[in-house]
DNA sequence: ATGAAAGCGCTAACAT
DNA sequence: ATGTTAGCGCTTTCAT
């Protein structure tokens, strides 16, 4: 009956393991870190001492030595808010998009033992406040969302030199890797399906034009429609949410009532352009079909459930993890995006 | 021209701006702490030291002595998924409300400087790798949102004795404070419009019956219809996703094909729920009329939109944040939980 | 009010 | 292959 029995408060430590299998600091770091040159006896002495103890290794201590972390940020930059607005954060939360990508990181950075932070950027406060987290060496690398085109972060943030991978291409030049989907092609597949239904007074709806996805898959839609001899196609701007689509489609229609088929550039403007489409009383797909963007749940729950272009978000999400864990490893690799393929997902809407 | 003026890669350190500033690296953490003991002067010139150097602290060294992280976690914690299904997470991040939800919390966390840090909980091994970066001090608290009842970790968790905040009341009796909405009180919000709107042949899609916040609807359900001397309402349960609402809704119609009003237990099941309706001819609101849970983006994307009880998600959250840093500033305050008060939201469908 | 000095727990040379 | 030792950057007694 000794004292072990209770175990004290105190958290367990290196030197307590080491004491308790009768070895240095130095061989239980080597086992607990996996080091190639240690005595398999001995190895196993520290893996049952560990064991009997409880051990956990202090991270602080660890981090402060290594000058890693093993965790990264994922950073969401946002278009500052006017003080009218309510508090609580903005649009990229409550978009389903965000909890798919946080889902893909997930799933690459688990296995691999990296946390993730969360951060929100939304004005110069936070956007500060961040810099010098990341230059503190808070974590190792970062991934960023940014969701406008005038966003200063991206540059900023490869101004620090730092690993950081961006989820879609950036507005201007910046020198860091990206993964996106090629929104050309996504556009085209939606032109061709329209096309092929054998509708010819196209439209489009697209996102916000100060952000390179939108434009893309505006260009993506002219184009498409050139290589099918169709020029001078409508189009309305609206702001990716599905109440912007709901009244630019509105505007559209107004101008163009005898539409019989649109692209909308994202699936919750999709939903709401449906609803202006229904209410104006046109029947879909007869008299006017419709494909979105996306491939989110949204797409699923329209009525009639929507023909869409899938965006694998999980799968890029993935991949940025991938790339930013690579870039922390090898900082000297050159910065390498990647661009997936989009697909066309048929339902009822077109 | 000197040497200072190419910045040296070395990451500025308090001891670099005790030298500048003349002082002992003691007084530089004093001013940095905002301690109350230091000369006016000295602060001065420390905080200009601060400024030219640029210098920022390092965090695992003030941990490893501190022992506290001014970090919290963030725990989703799923129901295993068989290895058939997909990798990536599972239905926590692709509801709306898992936004809604971080949203909150980092509303109350950013001004306090308190990071989070996003983890997913879904098998035995990730619940221990958990229970260990807890009890490793990691972080100074955590954020629990477990979706199912049979769930060991609100339990496990209080037993690590750390600070911790549950999203919902637990299944059993758990030493942990939660916050909810009151969920009998929201159910008989909506039973009342069902009733003050005339119908009387009201049936209802309840939750999963092993999650108390499904319980509790389905029970407060039964006990306003009571008040109104309805009893033997007929339900079906689902599992709060939109396509279980709908098949639910499917099996509650075959049954009971002359209802006229439905209590739907969340607003992504009365999206399903809605679907199935119009697709079996019913009118809505004029044959039946249905009131949701939630008042998330999925009611008013709704065709017709969506009357519902609202859960005040940011607000609840915002209190969670609240209330766990109060816990870690004092750990001995005995656990407070808090209940919030819903409201009904009048829309079209009811 | 300030400084000197002792660690916090760990890893990584270096020595053996 | 193993142990010894020197810090990593910071806070916090303890003297002064």
């Amino acid at each position: 009956m000794t004292a072990d029995a209770l175990r004290p408060a105190r958290p367990v430590t290196l030197e307590d393991v080491a004491r308790t299998a009768g070895v240095s600091r130095a061989t239980v770091s080597r086992v607990v870190n996996s080091a190639p040159t240690v005595d398999p006896v001995l190895r196993r002495k520290v893996q049952e001492a560990v064991e009997a103890t409880g051990y956990v290794p202090n991270q602080a201590a660890r981090s402060l030595v290594t000058q890693r972390t093993d965790s990264i940020a994922l950073v969401v930059s946002e278009r500052e808010r006017r003080p009218v607005e309510a508090p609580f954060v903005g649009r990229m939360f409550t978009d389903p998009h965000f909890g798919r990508v946080v889902g893909g990181l997930l799933d690459v950075l688990r296995p691999a033992g990296v946390q993730m932070v969360l951060m929100l950027v939304d004005d110069d406060t936070s956007r500060r406040q961040f810099l010098s987290y990341l230059r503190q060496g808070h974590v190792d690398g970062t991934v960023l969302v940014s969701s406008h085109a005038s966003d200063p972060l991206p540059r900023l943030l490869a101004e620090t030199g730092l690993p950081a991978v961006l989820a879609g291409r950036p507005a201007g030049t910046v020198p860091l890797p990206y993964v996106e989907v090629d929104q050309r092609a996504g556009a085209r597949m939606a032109v061709d399906r329209l096309v092929s239904e054998g509708r010819r007074r196209i439209g489009t709806i697209a996102g916000p034009q100060d952000m390179p996805a939108a434009q893309e898959r505006l260009e993506g839609f002219r184009d498409a429609l050139a290589a099918h001899g169709i020029t001078g196609a409508p189009w309305a701007e609206a702001d990716f949410t599905r109440v912007g689509g709901a009244e630019a489609t509105r505007r559209l229609l107004s101008q163009h009532p005898d539409l019989d088929g649109v692209f909308v550039a994202s699936d919750l403007m999709a939903q709401g352009a449906l609803q202006t489409l229904l209410r104006a009383g046109r029947r879909l797909p007869q008299d006017v079909a419709v494909v979105g963007f996306d491939d989110s749940e949204a797409a699923r729950a329209c009525e009639p459930a929507l023909t869409t272009v899938r965006q694998p978000v999980e799968e890029m999400a993935a991949e940025m993890a991938r790339l930013l864990l690579g870039r922390i490893k090898q900082p000297g690799d050159s910065p390498l995006s990647t661009v997936f393929r989009p697909t066309l997902v048929e339902r009822a809407s077109a």
